[in-house]
DNA sequence: ATAATGTTGTTAAAAATTTAACACAATTTA
DNA sequence: TAAATTGTGTTAAATTTTTAACAACATTAT
């Protein structure tokens, strides 16, 4: 069968989550693992496992199981996180301060060039070694630096705003945390939006309907 | 067909979804939306939203649609928003201070009642009016206040050890920013796992691919 | 009042996703 | 070396989720 065109978001959702056992495997220096083994550990059935990487490539082999090294590199070049996306966070304020503190980007596929601030308090300072701007030079700087993604760390009244410059500067790749609905207003785009409220909100249906599963 | 018994976990992750578009709605002091109009603003289909409330119950009425007030509390309910479940974060580095900053947790069914940190240069301030504490005290904090929800914004080697504390404390609704599969090794907990890198992975994949859609 | 329109709740169909089954091949064991 | 076991890729079945269709009723317009 080789490879599949159509890939569904539920399965691209799955990689990553592949890709972070795989990495903690390899760590422990183990070389192999079943599709039944690896579903014990991820919680995921080994008949999805096995059809989820049918997507992209014949992995595995009979009788033997799953090269770790060889299927981490595999989902490694898969998800594309060896092509380096030049990457702008706006907001400084707590949030922003923390994903640009917290998540390493060089390891997933993005450089964190420039941090943007409308408060001039923060302007001028680095986040691990990336540079606040004030948010007057987002333009310039952008063009200079051929960036690509966003990230939005802005509240909500400030992002329509925002969104339009980004949009006309030809950025259309976002990583949203901001409660403005970027994709209902732009059709061209590409966002993932992280509602941390949403995600709460689901929290409190489960426990107040006492709905366990996962 | 009154009320559905079993409620699928996409029905419930749309939820919140519908709070958020129908709170900015009755801001807006608008008193009255249908299914269509609602399904062009969420971009969702309006037939998905008919069957998604119809699993509650019949909150609108033929030929005029849904009372937004009517409906923006009757999901509020839904939700159990306005039960408050005593809380506590765990880990007050930059992410745990960005949580604690940013969400309004007693408006959407929660009370953060204290932060338990190991680096004691936080322990003694206050974020938002609540406590730092430090990390010792966590058993006794829990018992006295009866909690029953964690945060837990921790490193993923920490975060074995500190799960098993809280279920020994019958703590068993977490909101996860670790790394560490909860779910996996605990099988009667609620998980709410948020997984910034993964989302982020994602992103990336969607990237590479230009893959639209949301 | 009556007709025309709008909009729900609900049932039925379609599409997507997940799970199961199994032929076949490689590995391991005897 | 042969037999038994393991475990994939793949096809088929089952399940879940989404979309469409429409009868029934309320609202609005004439």
């Amino acid at each position: 069968m080789a490879k599949k065109d159509n890939i569904s978001m539920s399965v691209i959702r799955r990689l990553p989550r592949y890709y972070r056992f795989l990495s903690d495997l390899k760590d422990k220096g183990i070389e192999r693992i079943s599709s039944k083994e690896l579903s014990k550990k991820i919680g995921i059935t080994a008949s999805q496992i096995r059809q989820d990487l049918n997507c992209f490539g014949e992995f595995g082999q009979q009788g033997y199981g799953y090269s770790i090294e060889h299927l981490h590199n595999e989902i490694s070049n898969i998800l594309g996180i060896s092509t380096i996306n030049p990457t702008i966070l706006i907001g400084a304020g707590n949030l922003g301060r923390a994903i640009a503190t917290h998540i390493s980007f060089n390891s997933i596929g993005f450089e964190l060039k420039g941090i943007f601030e409308k408060n001039k308090d923060f302007v001028g300072k680095t986040i691990q070694n990336v540079p606040i701007y004030y948010i007057d030079s987002l333009e310039e700087f952008c063009k200079n630096n051929k960036i690509t993604v966003a990230i939005l760390c802005i509240p909500r009244e400030a992002t329509s705003e925002i969104a339009k410059t980004l949009y006309s500067l030809g950025i259309r790749n976002y990583w949203n945390f901001s409660h403005y609905d970027l994709s209902v207003k732009y059709e061209d785009v590409i966002v993932e939006n992280v509602h941390l409220n949403d995600s709460l909100m689901t929290l409190c249906y489960r426990i107040s309907n006492n709905f366990i599963i996962d």
